[in-house]
DNA sequence: CGATTGGTTGATTCTACTCAAGCCCGGTGG
DNA sequence: CCACCGGGCTTGAGTAGAATCAACCAATCG
């Protein structure tokens, strides 16, 4: 599993999203309040690959931020199905309470070896209140999550399962490298099972296996045992019905400028 | 359609979420917030039913707050699909540009006649840089949006055609009135056509008539003119695969304490 | 009055699910 | 060392659920 770091031989110190330009405290590298999120921090917490980070229902006292490996976010319905809402990767936040209501509404596992910071959830809101660019910052997360909601939601509703797999991997490469897949050949590592594509586009196991062949067949990508090669570019890129707008969505996307007040000409 | 206000009779001020206590200046009802907030209204507009509040790939200089009426916020796809992201009702804040792209990445229709309120930006950005009840009221909202997000994404994901319609009445019943279906025989309001629902649950209008009417004959509810009749209340709960976390979401949830400090323990 | 939109229904097609079986591989224990 | 097991993957055969195609009705509107 290459995929994650060491574990668990992790440095002591929480690097905390500084190796991340996406991280929240991005916004907060230099300044006090780097200072004071620095020592906010309940602490670190590593995971093996396919632990539970947390369960729908628990209660959430902290926000986590994943700092390195990757996480599956979920939804339990009672009688046993599960759907995948999101992939996380490092510089995610998480663990935000549903709004009002006791327990989380979703559950996090790891996916492979992780790492995440634990800050209170009190302690965040009052960094918010008194950094402003912070907050931004933050709430940019936020919208971007919302953003990437809605596009998983048109895939399910609109596309075909062949469409829906091949942007799913489209997705998840842009996002964990910053940039689409250019060259033939290219190689993307995305820690993945058939069933969990399955969870997250809303298919079985089985017919992913019959998509992902299908694909392979054409020419255009093959996917298997967590890694993702790219025969075809453009071909990739049509089947996952790409758009301009959505990949600069997926890569990183022009952040709020650093510790400057959000509104200039107000 | 009596679902909206008179229009264009409608009066002079804007009541500005007065009589909705969930819309974002809920928390400003009171002090120099709210009167600053008043204020920074850029002003209001009204729309005839099935018009086009903003189209995706506009620029959206202004947020926007529903007053009445009710509106879809939907994505078009390049050959176009188009897949409805969310149902607004009064209330409702919305007009966020997506995270850092130019131009919207959805657009909103009037379903009836509405009107809403026009925010600029940077007015906005600045009152919740300068009031923390504002901000965290307004951050508690984007919340909410994420939480329905997830769960119209459940339902596309793992609930057959049936318990998708079922899902949907229920949430918009649940929604607009703020309590779930008790008596049998119970009404709602609900502006939607057939196609809308299609478009909603990532079905055809043919197959969702087809639902309807198994509905209608299983004794459930009628949908028809935009009036939902409930006969068999616990029969709908069930077939809508409704849970009470997903009712208290829906309903009226707890709302952060007005004027207070987010973090009362910090 | 024709045109249009929303709704209704039946017949047919096809996508994706279900069931069933078998493979490969790494681990575990006798 | 090998037998056994489980998880992830693969494939085929049969089926069901939703889409598609094709009409037709009713109400509304210009």
């Amino acid at each position: 599993m290459s995929h994650a770091e060491p574990h668990p031989a992790f440095a002591a110190n929480c690097a905390y999203c500084a190796a991340r330009p996406l991280g929240v405290c991005g916004a907060l590298h230099e300044g006090d309040a780097f200072r004071e999120l620095r020592d906010s921090r309940r602490g670190m917490r590593v995971f093996d690959g396919g632990a539970a980070i947390y369960r729908q229902g628990d209660p959430a006292p902290d926000l986590l931020s994943l700092v390195s490996g990757w996480a599956v976010q979920y939804r339990d319905l009672p009688d046993g199905r599960r759907q995948v809402l999101n992939f996380l990767m490092p510089g995610a936040l998480f663990g935000h309470e549903p709004s009002g209501l006791p327990g989380m509404s979703h559950g996090v596992d790891s996916l492979t070896n992780a790492s995440l910071c634990m800050i209170p959830r009190d302690r965040m809101a009052a960094l918010r209140a008194r950094h402003t660019a912070f907050n931004e910052r933050f709430l940019w997360m936020r919208e971007r999550e919302t953003d990437l909601a809605f596009d998983h939601l048109t895939s399910l509703g609109r596309r075909d399962a062949r469409e829906r797999v091949a942007h799913l991997l489209f997705e998840l490469a842009v996002r964990s490298t910053g940039q689409a897949p250019a060259a033939a050949g290219a190689t993307f590592k995305i820690p993945l099972s058939q069933s969990l594509i399955a969870e997250a586009t809303g298919l079985t196991a089985i017919h992913v296996n019959r998509m992902l062949r299908r694909l392979r067949e054409e020419q255009i990508l093959d996917f298997r045992g967590g890694v993702l090669t790219v025969f075809d570019p453009k071909g990739f890129a049509l089947a996952a019905g790409v758009t301009d707008t959505l990949e600069a969505l997926w890569a990183r996307p022009s952040v709020p400028a650093v510790e400057q007040p959000p509104a200039k000409r107000a």
